[in-house]
This record gives structure tokens, sequence and C-alpha cells, in this order.
RNA sequence: GGGAGAUUAGCUCAGCUGGUUCAGAGCACCUGCCUUACAAGCAGGGGGUCACUGGUUCGAACCCAGUAUCUCCCACCA
């Protein structure tokens, strides 16, 4: 037989490549504007120096799956790619890079840097394109974009200069979160905050001796900075705390420095709170420069801008903020000043980029407004016009638009765009695009001073302060704001990404989208979960738990892991991914693969008649009946369940019943209808499936058995199928045919009759269904030799009901009567408990005055049917005794 | 400290407006099968106090209140 010749199993690795190949020779993802309806994705550009992980499987799967389908609905599908620039990231990579060659950033001009990061860039920057493709990615590679590159770096600067003119944007000295390690000023929201172990010191500071009191010659304080106590300006202790009100306008030295510092009040103490006394040390600590701020109190900065101590901390200058911690405590104790030491917990900011310890600090900075643009950013949202999916995240993206703080955009670095902010000698400046504009502002702004030294600022910008143009600078929008792609493809339809960058990227997304093309950019925002391990752990790279999607894909297929991906990823929760999803995936693959090779193995004999005609109705229907509830999936985006159904309706519905209602006997041929009808249904099946399974439908689709394909008739842009009006009554009337069945082969099973051993079965028929119609698929689905229509019960048989029809497998010694006759008391019993529960509502006066009138006739409807099945039970019951 | 969400079978989850024989699915498990498409398979089967306690209702997995546990987000308590 021919299909001996195929193998057994489903191989990926010769189909996947293939394909792809295929696809992008016949620029199968480019996407150009024309008069069919857009479909359009923006990636959200991973870091230019990533590498894949499974939160970007997850993402770009969900991603593909959408942009496959509507690219098979007819639209326009267009997925544009690219990588983020992801300044602090690559920044930090490239500074490692050096310092393996013993290289130090300080040693570099800025542009020898560059040049190194760009070397960097160009060496690693592809990868995570190409593992893009592994997967399946159908993007339009043509458009691949870098936040980085020339036309987008210009965007970035001519919104900043937009913006500035606003006056949105401004320059400003405030209490910053500083990354030591990297060096720079981060936002807010790149600041993660963690629980950590920590201890509470608790310090003496002795009271100076002018400030001499009778009952005390010192202050306690707990703290758990003590390295920052040659910082403090002053002792605060809350105005309406007793235990303090004579030490009021007292002093206390510093310890260590003797350094003597005012005692102030203010209500911001807690007096509940360690010993009631805080000490106020303005320069590393937002609450205390504030605290400052409202009693002038002097700043002091003590550390350097990598965390280490200077010389204004008079002591310990040089050492690294956590030595010096360490030192202190020592050196308090060996001084007396320490009291004791207590463990405590609390919450410490880390730098998102380098998990760095976040060091409030003071300095000058580029902010940039938030409140006139969150207004309608969250209008957006609020209205509907921008969907967030799932809904729950309404909630938080309210909550945080109406407390949003002012966008520290400036960073202490030299991979990104450049501040376009110009100096002169006396520090004055401008903003300006270029140099020589930069000189022209001068001289309108300061005509007396002088500009011909100019001098850029030395900072670049937040990374996300160019990817929250990305959905319109991808096509150029800033470029060119009347062009073709940006009318055409703008606003985008779906944008798929983790919700832990809501606030980073989408909110601010819908910010510049309002700003700068006056419409969000994008109409839905499908937020995944995240992946996360057997255990519910995160996956990371420091944990060691995630597992490489290539290597995922080497070993099950790249179908085997979208499926396997989508299968464990319920509409807006996390995933707790376990490989099994992905065997489960490949086997799925291997079943598709066999059903062809079943169909492609049979032999059309052209006089044979179609015998198949109600298994041919049936599946039809049946798929048609899928084929609604999974667009319903589909648009609520619970791609998951759309996935499932999917793969009941090929695994359950076509291969476990139709295939084998109509396989013909072996080695026979089948009838032309049969075949061709089947053919046509499996093709059906494959477009179905393309999205979620692209590699392995396409290289179905291209054999012989679906007949000649031109070069570009490809299942990637073959028709998907549209739902028609189905048959719900054969598909009840079908279900009916399947529990038989089912009730036979339990009866082969109890009786430990072989399926090779044909039966006959004699059917009591008290219904109105006509079962002449599906003798053919009874008699060959559980192998009945005959079947019979009676009028009377028949002895000696294993017996079962369907709906109100009674069947009978005569089975000459192998009733054991007991046997039967308890199991037929138990459902006798169970019907009977179902009844008096039925009667009991229908007896309920109150049930049938408030219940609607269906509810009342269907449990009338219920009730009866009981009341025959029970009948007929006890009839079965009594001939048996 | 504030807010949001969750809790249904061993696991991961559906269960929409309270009402159909409503307690479901997939996987896992158990039993029997290498039945010429597929053992990555076939057939059959077992498995649940719907977190807990009350309430509303003719009727609650679903609505309300409280409790417990978990997750996430936000927040400056040294």
């Amino acid at each position: 037989m021919c299909q001996m010749s195929i193998p057994k199993t489903y191989n990926p690795k010769e189909t996947e490549n293939k394909w792809y190949q295929y696809w992008l020779e016949k620029k199968f993802f480019r996407s150009v504007p024309d008069h069919r309806e857009p479909y359009t994705i923006v990636i959200p550009p991973p870091n230019v120096t990533g590498v894949l992980h499974m939160g970007h499987m997850l993402n770009n799967t969900i991603q593909d799956v959408l942009i496959r389908r509507a690219r098979m609905q007819g639209k326009n599908a267009c997925w544009v790619p690219g990588t983020d620039h992801a300044s602090i990231a690559t920044e930090a990579k490239v500074v490692a890079l050096l310092a393996e060659k013993g290289i130090e950033k300080k040693d570099v001009s800025r542009e020898e840097f560059l040049r190194y990061a760009y070397e960097w860039k160009d060496k690693y920057g592809g990868i995570i394109l190409k593992q893009l493709e592994k997967i399946g990615a159908s993007c339009d590679w043509d458009r691949t974009r870098f936040t980085m590159e020339d036309d987008l770096s210009a965007a970035v600067i001519d919104s900043f200069i937009h913006l500035y003119k606003k006056g949105w944007i401004y320059r400003g000295i405030r209490m910053v979160n500083w990354d030591p390690k990297g060096k720079t000023a981060v936002s807010d929201e790149e600041v993660i905050r963690k629980e950590v172990n920590q201890k509470l010191y608790y310090i003496k500071y002795f009271l100076t001796p002018d400030s001499g009191s009778h009952t005390t010659d010192h202050i306690l304080i707990a703290t758990t900075r003590p390295e920052t106590i040659m910082a403090d300006s002053a002792i605060c202790v809350n105005p309406k705390d007793e235990r303090y009100h004579h030490l009021k306008g007292k002093r206390v030295f510093i310890p260590l420095i003797n350094k003597a510092v005012p005692i102030i009040e203010d209500q911001y103490v807690d007096m509940e709170f360690g010993t009631g006394c805080l000490k106020v040390t303005p320069a590393h600590d937002l609450n205390d420069y504030e605290l400052g701020l409202r009693h002038n109190l002097s700043v002091t900065d003590i550390l350097n801008d990598d965390g280490t101590l200077n010389e204004k901390a008079v002591i310990l200058i040089g050492e690294d903020r956590f030595t010096a911690r360490k030192m202190i405590g020592q050196m308090l104790e060996e001084k007396g000043h320490l009291e004791k030491v207590e463990e405590y917990t609390s919450q410490i900011g880390f730098s998102e980029r380098t998990d760095a310890v976040i060091e409030p600090r003071l300095s000058l900075q580029w902010f940039c407004k938030m409140s006139e643009m969150s207004d309608p950013a969250l209008r957006y949202v609020l209205d509907g016009e921008v969907k967030l999916i799932p809904d729950k995240f309404i909630n938080t993206y309210k909550h945080w638009m109406e407390n949003v703080k002012d966008w520290c955009i400036s960073r202490q670095l030299w991979w990104g765009q450049q501040i376009p902010a110009w100096y002169n000698e006396k520090e004055e400046w401008v903003v300006a695009k270029t140099e020589a504009e930069a000189r022209i502002e001068f001289r309108l702004q300061h005509p007396v001073s002088p500009s011909d030294n100019l001098r850029q600022d030395e900072d670049v910008m937040d990374t996300w302060f160019s990817s929250w143009l990305w959905p319109i600078s991808v096509f150029d929008g800033f470029k060119d704001p009347d062009n073709a792609d940006i009318n055409y493809y703008y606003p985008t339809n779906d944008l798929v990404t983790a919700p832990e960058i809501l606030f980073f990227w989408v909110a601010r997304m819908i910010m510049a989208g309002h700003e700068f093309r006056g419409e969000a950019p994008f109409k839905n925002v499908y937020l995944t979960g995240i992946v996360r391990d057997k255990q519910g752990r995160k996956m990371s790279k420091s944990l060691g738990n995630s597992p490489d999607p290539i290597d995922l894909i080497d070993r099950y297929g790249a179908d085997g892991v979208r499926v396997g991906m989508l299968l464990c990823s319920p509409a807006g929760n996390d995933l707790m991914f376990d490989e099994a999803y992905c065997e489960q995936g490949r086997n799925f693959a291997n079943k598709i693969w066999n059903a062809f090779r079943l169909v492609k193995g049979w032999e059309v004999d052209p006089g044979l008649e179609n015998n198949n005609e109600q298994a041919i109705r049936w599946f039809d229907a049946a798929f048609n009946q899928a084929l609604l509830e999974i667009e319903d999936n589909y648009k609520q985006y619970r791609l998951s369940e759309s996935l499932m159904r999917t793969y009941k309706l090929v695994w359950d519905d076509f291969c476990a019943w139709y295939l084998e209602m109509i396989k013909p006997a072996f080695q026979q041929p089948v009838d032309q209808v049969t075949f061709s009808t089947t053919v046509a249904y499996f093709e059906k099946i494959l477009t179905l499936l393309h999205p979620f399974m692209p590699f392995l439908t396409e290289e179905l689709w291209h054999e012989d058995l679906f007949g000649e394909r031109t070069e570009l008739d490809c299942c990637i842009v073959a028709a998907y199928p549209m739902p028609q009006k189905t048959d719900t009554l054969l598909v009840k009337e079908v279900d009916t045919i399947k529990q038989i069945v089912s009730e036979i082969r339990n009866i082969r099973n109890l009786k430990q009759i072989s399926p090779k051993d044909s039966l006959t079965l004699d059917i009591k028929v008290n219904s109105s269904l006509d079962y002449e119609k599906y003798r053919n698929i009874i008699m060959r689905l559980a192998n009945i030799s005959t079947v019979q229509f009676t009028e009377i019960k028949i002895a000696g048989a294993a017996s079962f009901i369907a709906g109100k029809d009674e069947f009978f497998i005569p089975l000459a010694n192998n009733i054991d009567a007991r046997v039967e006759q308890d199991r037929l008391i138990k459902e006798l019993d169970y019907l009977k408990g179902f009844l008096s529960t039925v009667e009991a509502k229908l007896s309920n006066q109150r049930f049938i005055q408030n219940a609607k009138v269906e509810i009342v006739d269907n449990e009338r409807r219920k009730k009866e049917d009981a009341l025959s099945k029970i009948k007929i039970l006890e009839e079965s019951l009594s001939a048996l005794m």
C-alpha cells in the first residue's frame, strides 16, 4: 500500500525550515496598503541583545495565531517586527564586555563607546528575530525597525522638542531613583520593590554640652542606614510626643564626626515606630528631603554616583555604601553609640535592569509632565475605545493614570537618543534639534550670551521615550505624518503584551498616540499571563527554571510547542508551563499526520455507491457547530479554548467518529463521493488548524491527495472557513447514536467480548428517531452483524436505554441475571430520586408562579421522560425476574 | 497600608443572564487491547462537601455579607 511509504510519525524538522523559506520567497508575510481591510499588529520590540525566552514564545505565538487567521480571512495582515535598543540593559552589557577587555567606560570617548555598542548590536542584534522565525512568526520582515535607527531617533528628538515647546518637558533638580550600578537615574516604574531582611540599628546621639539636660544625655534613633548618619541635618520628633518635649530646640552630635545638628519637630514622624525619633537625611531619602524643605535644613550628599562615600562623609571616604554600613556599625559599637541591633524586614527598591539597590538621590534631570497626557489616555480605556483584555486590568490602569507622577526621562548613559539641549559656557541652555538651530535659539532667547561654544546635553533619553512612539514611528508617522502606510495601518488592531509593561509602555503609547495622532494606537490590548514553572515560580534566567524555547522546538516541533504553549494559556491568567503540554501538542500533530496517512491510502472505486450519506451530513454539521464555538472564543480572545475546541473537533469528531464511520474495510476501495467529501473536509480542517500549526498544515496542504496546487496556492493564504447554518438536530441524533455505540462497547468490555467478534442488536423503538438511517454506522462502529427492530423485550440479552429507546444485545449464555438486575435497580433508583426532585419542584406553587414558563415546561418534560424511562426499566426488571 | 483578582477532579482550567440529567473539558490515573492510520495509539472506566460560614431566592458553583488561604498591582514609614 502506498501509505507504507509515508513515515508513521510526523517529522517537523524536515518541514519547518522548508516552508518558512517558501513563505518568505513567495512574500506571503509582506503587506502593503491596498483596497482590503487592514489587520495590523506591531510587535512589542524585544531587547535588541535579547534571546528568546518563554515569555516571547507565548507572546509571539499569540500574535502569529491572530495575524495568520486574519490573513486567511482575507484581511491585509501586517505584523511589524523590530527591536528595542534597551538603553540601560544594552549599555550594561557593553560595559561588561569592555571590562573583559580591561577597558573602563570612563577611559573611552562617547564615540568609541558607541562604536563598541554598535559592534555588539550588529553581532547579537539579529538573534532574537532569527529565533522568531523558528517559531513560525509571519512578520513582514521588510518592515523590521530598530528604535535607535535614524528615522526613529529623529522621531524621538522631534517629539521631545514638541513636548518641550508645549511646556510638558522641563528640567529640574528632583529626588530621583538613582541606579549606582548603571550610574543613571531611572523612572519610578523601573524600580522594583522587594522585601528584604535588614538590620535596624539603634544609635545614641549625645546632646551637645550647651543642651545639657538633667534627665538624659542622649537620644536614641533607629535606622536601617547607619552609613548615612554623616549626612544627617537634624533629628526629628513628633510635636505630640511627650517623651521628647524637653528636648525641643536642643542639639545633638552626630556620632563619629561630632557634628551638631538640631532637634526639630514634625507631624510626619510616627511615634509608634522605632524610638519615635527620626534622623533627617535630606540628601538620601525622599521624605527627609521634603522634611528638609519644610524646615530649611541643609543638604549634604555624601555619596558618589557609584554608591561610594565621598569626601563630605568625612570618614570612610571611597568605601561602598554597604561596606560602609557594616563598618559604621562596628565603629558605633566601639565608641559606645550602638544601643542594639534588631532584625527587620522592609521593602527596598531595586533597579529593574541592573538589580542594584536604588539610591534616592537629588539631581538635575529632565522630566515629562504626565497630568495633561494621562487624562485623555485614561478616557480611551474607560470609554472602551481601547479595550483591555482581560478587563480586570482597567482598574489598575485607572488607578495608575490617576496617580501618575512626572516621568524622569533623562538617563546618564550614552546608548540612546541624546537629549537635544545645548549649553553655553554660562550653563544657559536651549532646546533644539541641531547645534545650528540651537545657536539661532540662543540668539533669540539669550541675545547677550555667548553662543559659539555650545555643548550638547550628555544624557540620553529613557528607552521608553522611544518605544512609546513605536506604533507611529514604525510607519514613519513622524517623518512623514500623512504617508500611505500610517494612514492605512494606524490605528493598529491588536497589541499583545505582558501586563508587567502596562504602564511602562501601553499607557504611554496611548498618551503618545493621542498627542501625536489624535487617536489611540490600537483597539485591543491582549495582556498575556506570566509564564511560570510547575511550582508557580516565574520563569527567569537567575532561577534557571526556564526551558529554552528553541530546544523545545527541536524536541517537539514548532507546531507542538505552539500548541503546548496555548493549551496552558487560559485567557487572562498566568500559565503554569509544563513540557507535558508540548508533548500533547506533538501528539496532536502526529494524530493529524496519521489521519492523513489513512485517507491517503484509500483507493477509489468509481463504480461504488455512496452509503455514507448520513455520516457525511453529520460531520458537516459537527464542523459548523465547532466553528461557531471556535469563532466565539476567538472573539473573546480565548485562544486556548479556541484551540481546545479545534483539538476536539479533529481528534474526536473527525478521527474517532467520522473517519471510523466511513473507513472502508481493510484493502477495500471507497466510493468517489465519500472520498472527495472527506478530502474536502480534511482540507477545511487544515485551514482551521493553520493559525495554530502552520508548518504541519502547510506540509499536508501540498500533498497530492488534495490535488494540484499552483505556486501560490498555500495553506497560509487559504480561505478561512465561514460558519454556515448548522443542523443541530442531526448533531443531537448522532450524539444518541454515539451513546449507543459506547454502550455496546462497554458491554463488550464488561463481558470481555473481543471487538473482533460481531454481535447482533435488537432495537425497541419508542421514539421518532429513524434508526434506519444509522444502521450502517452502528453496525460498523460497534461491530454489529445485524440490526433488527423489535416490538418486545428480548430475554437473555444485555440491554440499555438511549433516549426513550431500548436496545438488546442477545448474549446466549453470557448473561448473569443478577448482575443485570443490579444494574437496572441502580439506574431505577437514580431515576426515581431524580423524579422526586422534579416532582417536588412542580408541586411547589411558588416555583410554578415565579419561574419562567420555559423552565416550568422543561421540568414537566423532565418528569415525563423520567416516568417513561422508569416504566421501561420496571418492565425490563420484571422480565428478568 | 490601599486596591484588584482568585479558590470547582491528582494537575491546568471552562462553567456566559441563578433554572436542561449541571457539576464539565484536557491531561494524568485505572482496566482491557500491538484491532494493518496512529502505542505519540484504540476502547472502556473511576474520580468533586464547587475554600468555609451565614444570607437572599421557589431554586445558588453562580447573587450578597463575613472568614480563611493564595496571587498580583500600587504606596515614602525611618
